[in-house]
DNA sequence: TAAAAACATGCACGTACATGCAAAAATAAC
DNA sequence: GTTATTTTTGCATGTACGTGCATGTTTTTA
């Protein structure tokens, strides 16, 4: 087992379990523990996590809510990325932007990818820190805290110089008449910018979203190449595939 | 069960319960009362909590993050970190890069600070997603994982149309005669566009990196305004008094 | 005022830790 | 494909930390 992969999966388990333990990760992934601190040493260092005597914590906000609907929703994410992986192949350029759902789909992606990530999102920068093979550029911006990505001017220039094989976008709010709509402006104008620049976009919506739609139109629905939602409906798929999105 | 876990659970539920009985903590936790009452009396020095005979009472109004201040209070890093606080002042313009000198910092800024930030760093972008009141601008680039900054053209052009009243420099290795290093070279070029776009520059250094220097040179140390360590040797503050650096 | 509870202090035990070093593995160079 | 070089790992050493218990002291309460 690699060094990256075990601190990567370290990292997984500090956000499932708000807490690793050192002696416990060294049986679960079966090294020495030397090894374990040493990796925990490495990742308290770079700041990803914080290391206390015997173990180490999550760092940032705790997740003090433990209930069930968002555990359950995180599997019905976890299910949708692992669809969406189908879609990324060696060495694409991949333009992905914020959101929980592209979040779960960056922490499942393999170790050994190789490829370009270009994002707009600090906490998707952030999962990605253990990639080696994965070339990580970041698009500057005004930091939108409500979800976490950088958005405003600087943001669409900076894109303005960049061409992506595939747009991971994040999905708020999506209609088939009305489009794909975003609550904020800024938002907006970025998404449509990055929608521009790629050649193929790909979009993951739990089913609840689907039908509700928000204020700012990014753009309408059938500029997305895919559509992946937790269990198809044939009469939602009827509806999109007239427009030639692949729903899955 | 973790020590730090432990308190934080402690913390929590004097948050819940304005009060706590130690006795009943130590049942609950499931660890003797000599355990409890240490861990009250730790909380109690940081001043999180007051420590009253058989318990101990919430200090203040409720608050929702105790998480990442808690650990910190004690640290060195937290000593330099509270001596910057100082220099850090309302709608100041603050340049930062990354380190977990500059991290730690990040954590101790007043959650109502105005102020707009500007960072090449991903991890300090999400320590301010709290901070309503600062304006977080950041800068894109390739991500240098290492250190988990963005870094490459893209960021010095980006920086090139910014101006900052204070630039809070992460210092790897210091020397006065060789000046602050870096072992690389785009972090270099990178922070030496930051020093040029900014007003005033204040570094933090652990006392053990001074004297040490590394291969790539940023600047001579006399551009720093500031420069704050944990004690303050006499020959030191004499040596970069000379330089026009003031020591703290 | 006496008994009980809570406390501070020091000690001992087990575990976790940092450090240096050598073997092993992975990577680079040839 | 083989060798050289770097990185990673495990082990040994000595040290530091966290916990519970024993002791004596202070505070509470009956």
């Amino acid at each position: 087992m690699l060094k990256e992969e075990r601190q990567q999966i370290i990292l997984k388990i500090l956000n499932e379990e708000q807490k690793v333990i050192a002696s416990d990760l060294s049986q679960r992934l079966e090294v020495s523990e030397d090894t374990i601190r040493r990796d925990l040493k490495e990742l308290d260092n770079i700041g990803l996590i914080r290391r206390v005597h015997r173990g180490a914590l999550r760092i940032g906000p705790p997740v003090v809510d433990f209930s069930t609907r968002q555990h359950m929703l995180n599997e019905v994410k976890t299910k949708l990325a692992a669809k969406a992986l189908e879609y990324i192949n060696e060495d694409m350029v991949i333009l992905i932007d914020g959101g929980t759902t592209n979040l779960n789909l960056v922490n499942q992606l393999p170790l050994t990818l190789k490829a370009t990530i270009i994002t707009n999102s600090p906490p998707i920068a952030m999962a990605l820190s253990n990639h080696e093979q994965i070339e990580v550029i970041m698009i500057g911006g005004t930091l939108f805290k409500e979800s976490m990505v950088n958005l405003g001017i600087d943001t669409v220039d900076a894109l303005n110089n960049m061409r992506a094989d595939l747009y991971i976008m994040g999905i708020h709010k999506i209609d088939p008449s009305i489009g794909i709509t975003v609550p904020s402006l800024s938002e907006a104008s970025v998404k449509r910018k990055m929608v521009s620049i790629s050649n193929e976009i790909l979009g993951m919506v739990t089913s609840d979203k689907l039908g509700t739609f928000s204020n700012h139109i990014i753009t309408p629905t059938n500029v997305l190449t895919y559509l992946i939602t937790e269990d198809v409906n044939p009469d939602i798929k009827k509806l999109y595939d007239s427009q030639q999105v692949t729903v899955i």
